[in-house]
This record gives C-alpha cells, structure tokens and sequence, in this order.
DNA sequence: TTTAATGT
C-alpha cells in the first residue's frame, strides 16, 4: 500500500513548513513590537495615553508620523490626542504650508474638503510651525493629515489656540530646553448627541486640552481647556486645570508609566509659578 | 526665519 507510505512524510513535511513559518512569524512580529515600542518611547514620556476600561469611546489606537504620535478613534472618527516633543537645538526654517492630505489609515473617508462650507476650521493637533521648526519638512508634511485635524471654531483656532501654540514654541521652549505636548479634543457627555453632531463623518469636540511637560526627575506640568466658544482674545491663563480634569473629560491615562506617587502631585493640582505665565498670557495673536 | 485658515 504506497498511499500510506506517503502520507506520514506528507504530513511531516507540511508540519515542518508550518514550524518554519510560524517561527519567522514570531521573529518577525518581536521585531516589529521593539521597533515600534523604541519609536513610541523616543516620541512620547511616560508610555503613550492609554483609555480607561469602562470607556469604549476612548479606544484608539495609535497611527506613527514623522515626529508625532497619533491615537485615533474609528469611533468618533476622530484623533483623540496628538503627542510630540519639541526642543530648541537648531531650529530649522520653515517651509511653505502644504496641501491638506487624505490619511488611508483611518480607512473612514475624511478628505480635505469634509469641513467645506461647515463654519469649522481644520485644526491641527500636531501644530504646522513647531513640528516644523523642530522635526524637519517632512514631519510638517505629516501634519497636514487628515488625522490630525479637529473641527475648531475660527476664533479658537486662529486666535487663542495660535496664540497657545506661538507661546509653547516661543517662550516655553527656549525657557526650559525640552517639552513633551499632548493636545486633544473633548466631547459631550451624551453620545448620541455626538453621534449627530458631525462635521462630515467627524464628530465635533466641545472643547480642547493641551498638556505641557518638563520632563526630569522632577517633572513639570501645565494643562490647558479651551471651549469651542471663545472670542480669541481672552488671557491664556483663565483657562489652566489639572490634568486630572482631563482625564476624567476624556476617559484618558496619559502618562501610564508615571510613577503613582509622582502622578498624584503632577496631575492633581494646578500648578503654574515657574512658567511665567503672566507675561505672555496677554500676548496678541498673529491674525486679529 | 515669521507660527491660522477660508473662499474665490
């Protein structure tokens, strides 16, 4: 009887093939994980936001640029934070504004024409000039994604969030050497609410936070919330809160790995001396 | 070197 001669050797050949490419799955997927693992360390501090359990409307994952990380919702349909570091070091010039670009990973279609006509602006999370001047042209490039904006109001964007992110990279940056930046949107309590309230496929925030860090030993924080509804002009200091606050608004973690003790002074309390803050609150914005 | 973005 041939056949059952074959089939043992049949069946080993084909198992051995399996360990074969089974073991350069493993090999393959252990490397991938170090390598994005290394790139996710070198661009956030203290682990990148993780969600809370309870909050399914939290979830994301997180989509790598060039010189920031992305954790975009396929829920809202929307990036739920933007994280960079931006430093002095050798400031690089700033080339022209590129076009806004389609990101294919959201795999939902948002397109640069999606806020046509709806009285929002395109927002940038990861900011144009900063990433610019600190990470190179093709970092800025990233930033025109689709998945780094959020639909913001014209007086919020192009005023009080411009003149926010003009004083991170003007006053902050050279202040302290190196700043880790987390910005984000936050959305109603009611979901479906936000389920209607669309620009687009893109559910429209309520408000924006940013988080600003010195990293160290002894780490220092600033945390910003700014509603959709601002005039533009107003002092950048009415708007402080604790990280904390938002966390508890977003159903986000954003520093993981932050030592339990450490996070509890860091973002439980307001803390703003050693910013000088007061003078640059009040500077005016570039577009009034 | 010059920080946003829309609409025509």
């Amino acid at each position: 009887m041939p056949r059952r001669r074959i089939r043992p050797s049949w069946w080993r050949r084909s198992l051995r093939r399996l360990g074969v490419a089974a073991l350069f799955a493993a090999v393959g997927s252990g490397l991938w994980y170090l390598e994005e693992r290394e790139v996710r360390d070198r661009l956030s501090w203290m682990g990148v936001p993780t969600w809370e359990r309870s909050s399914p409307l939290s979830l994301h994952r997180v989509l790598r640029n060039d010189g920031f990380l992305v954790g975009w919702s396929d829920l809202r349909v929307s990036p739920l934070w933007a994280s960079y570091a931006l430093e002095p070091g050798a400031a690089r010039g700033v080339g022209e504004r590129p076009a806004f670009r389609r990101d294919w990973r959201t795999l939902w279609p948002v397109t640069p024409d999606s806020y046509r006509r709806s009285g929002y602006d395109r927002g940038h999370l990861a900011p144009n000039y900063a990433i610019a001047r600190v990470h190179g042209p093709a970092a800025q490039q990233d930033t025109f994604l689709m998945s780094n904006m959020v639909p913001q109001r014209p007086n919020l964007n192009r005023r009080l969030w411009q003149r926010l992110e003009e004083v991170v990279i003007d006053h902050f940056v050279p202040r302290f050497g190196r700043l880790q930046v987390i910005a984000g949107p936050v959305f109603a309590d009611e979901f479906m609410e936000g389920a209607l309230r669309r620009v687009g496929l893109v559910e429209v925030p309520e408000a924006f936070y940013k988080i600003l860090v010195v990293p160290g030993p002894r780490p220092r924080a600033l945390a910003f919330l700014m509603p959709q509804g601002v005039g533009g002009g107003e002092p950048l200091d009415r708007y402080l809160v604790s990280i904390d606050r938002i966390e508890s608004l977003t159903g986000l973690d954003f520093f993981p790995q932050l030592p339990s003790g450490v996070e509890t002074v860091l973002e439980g309390r307001v803390e703003a001396s050693g910013w000088g803050l007061a003078a640059v609150a009040n500077l005016p914005g570039r577009f009034d």
